[in-house]
RNA sequence: GGCGCUAUCGUCUAGGGGUUAGGACAGAUGGUUCUCAGCCAUCAGACCGGGGUUCGAAUCCCCGUAGCGCUACCA
């Protein structure tokens, strides 16, 4: 996958754990990455970090590719799996510990952890004490000889590690505030912050763009590049993605996962472009701006330091915004597989069937009111089927309501009415409305009279479009069974009590 | 506890020594209308606190305070 023509640029990567879905706050990592990227003309590299095997899992990385590429993300290289290359990484240690910049630690983890938690009920930190980096190549040969095992440590140089964050400036760390790592476990295996460093000094990245919560990961990892007598990247940290109570967004706070939004009717289109805002402003006062516009506008330096509230309201109207732009035939295609899977789709209303044109229109006419796609097919279920819910508030107000005359009254002018559509000709908008108005003047009545009980018949809502766009959609005959259909019921009683 | 980061309307943000502190979402009111949505008009709503520097501080500095993050042989 690797684009030649791209080399020269910056190379930038997103290094997601496959350990679940892709959560938001990761879609907006590795959209800035990418953002950064196309805007430099440079590389936007995948990589899995599958190295604790335990929790890593094949259903996790194909979500999060399948939601990077939902969000429109296309890599230049990878997926790339950080396993792969755990015998470089061993070999990278081994060479820290022939240097002399890592020690072996035969300590066991038991203890350390019991020491570890000891302090913290004091209320203390507690840091690794270098046991065994005052061991004597004897000591180490006689723990060797008892069969001890030994993971590999860091030597944490004295001094401060600093550089300068493309987000929050310049920023240090007191390294004697910094444990010696580990850098390969008992069993061998490499820890994540060597990894980290190893692949990403293999694969040349120049820049790299992660969340505030690798702050603290930073300068470990400076150490590293300078121990493997590698020049440091350059770091930007975004802020965090936080919930209503400006807590780090998780799972309690609701939908998390890029997919779960997928699911919901949020048009990738729109998740992207709330999620840029989310820690970033153009500076002009743009909101709705196309992937283009967001290339051309993207400044890593103007990203914000304070962590963002995921406001789904505003994700909402953004999403309403790029659902309003549709048109018909392309509103169809992002709309269909919500009402595929509500069942409502049938080969009449597929790209060439009988009743496509018609069906377009519906959706025209419902788009107004929509803000998710999830919205189409509970809206348009009565103009596919006679098979639709009459909301009982809805009765309640316009068919048994006591001010309107009650049920009998809205029965008769239900009929009154049918009796008037079925004598249209022609059958249109300001036809039905021309003689529904002539109606309730006859009667000396309000014609809000007629056209609410109407819409209620038609579409079993009280809020929907226009009743006459409604009602000429659904076509002549069957607004007129519908109307005489919801009469009869009235006057059997129904919808009361 | 230690270390780090952060602090402008409820939320996302603009501004960055002199502004009526601007916009958007959400909210409220009125108008349009058959309802809702929309649209139009209008309203309400913020510089965490205290010290400095300065003629002047939301803006620069310091100190608090608060929130968040990290504090693993997880990533």
């Amino acid at each position: 996958m690797t684009n030649p023509t791209r080399s020269g640029g910056p190379r930038v990567r997103f290094a997601p754990s496959p350990t679940g879905f892709l959560h938001v706050g990761g879609g907006r990592t590795a959209l800035f990455n990418w953002l950064y990227a196309r805007a430099r003309k440079g590389t936007f590299i995948l990589r899995i970090e599958d190295t604790d095997l335990q929790r890593s899992n094949e259903a996790s990385v194909r979500t999060i590719l399948e939601g990077l590429t939902w969000l429109g993300l296309d890599w230049d290289e990878g997926p790339f799996f950080q396993s792969r290359g755990v015998e470089e990484h061993r070999a990278l240690a081994r060479r820290l510990e022939a240097e002399g910049k890592a020690y072996p630690c035969f300590c066991a983890i038991e203890e350390i952890e019991a020491r570890r938690r000891a302090a913290e009920a004091q209320g203390g930190a507690w840091r690794y004490d270098r046991t065994c980096l005052r061991l004597t190549a004897a000591e180490r040969e006689e723990r060797r000889g008892r069969g001890l095992t030994s993971a590999l440590r860091f030597r944490v140089p004295e001094g401060v590690t600093a550089w300068d964050d493309r987000v929050h400036g310049p920023t240090s760390f007191d390294n004697g505030v910094i444990e010696d790592l580990v850098l390969l476990r008992s069993d061998g295996s490499p820890t994540y912050n060597l990894s980290c460093v190893a692949d990403d000094v293999a694969m040349k990245v120049t820049d790299v763009i992660r969340g505030d919560d690798h702050i603290s990961n930073t300068p470990k990892q400076i150490l590293l590049y300078r121990a493997l007598g590698h020049e440091p990247p350059s770091f930007a940290h975004l802020p965090l993605i936080l919930g209503s109570d400006k807590k780090r967004l998780s799972k309690r706070h609701g939908a998390v996962s890029v997919t779960e939004y997928r699911d919901t009717g949020i048009l990738p289109a729109a998740m992207r472009n709330f999620l840029a805002l989310l820690g970033w402003s153009p500076g002009d006062g743009r909101e709705v701006m196309t992937r283009e516009e967001l290339v051309a506008a993207f400044d890593i330096a103007a990203v914000n330091r304070k962590g963002a509230v995921f406001d789904e309201q505003k994700l909402e109207w953004l999403n309403s915004e790029y659902i309003q732009k549709l048109p018909g035939e392309a509103l169809y295609d992002v709309a269909q597989p919500y009402l595929e899977s509500a069942g409502l789709l049938g080969p009449e209303l597929a790209a060439g069937g009988a009743r496509r044109d018609w069906f377009l229109r519906v959706l025209e006419t419902l788009k107004a009111r929509s803000r998710r796609l999830t919205d189409f097919p509970r809206d348009a279920k009565p103009f596919l089927g006679e098979d639709y819910p009459i909301d009982p508030q809805a009765a309640a107000k316009y068919l048994t309501a006591e001010k309107s005359g009650g049920a009998k009254q809205v029965a008769a002018r239900l009929r009154a009415l049918a009796a008037a559509v079925a004598a249209l000709r022609p059958f249109d908008e300001a036809a039905s409305e021309a003689a529904l108005r002539e109606l309730a003047t006859s009667k000396k009545e309000a014609a809000a009279l007629y056209i609410h009980p109407m819409r209620v018949a038609l579409l079993g809502t009280a809020v929907g479009p226009s009743a006459f766009a409604v009602l000429v959609l659904i076509g002549q005959k069957r607004a007129v069974e519908r109307l005489n259909r919801i009469a009869g019921r009235l006057e059997a009683g129904e919808f009361t009590g």
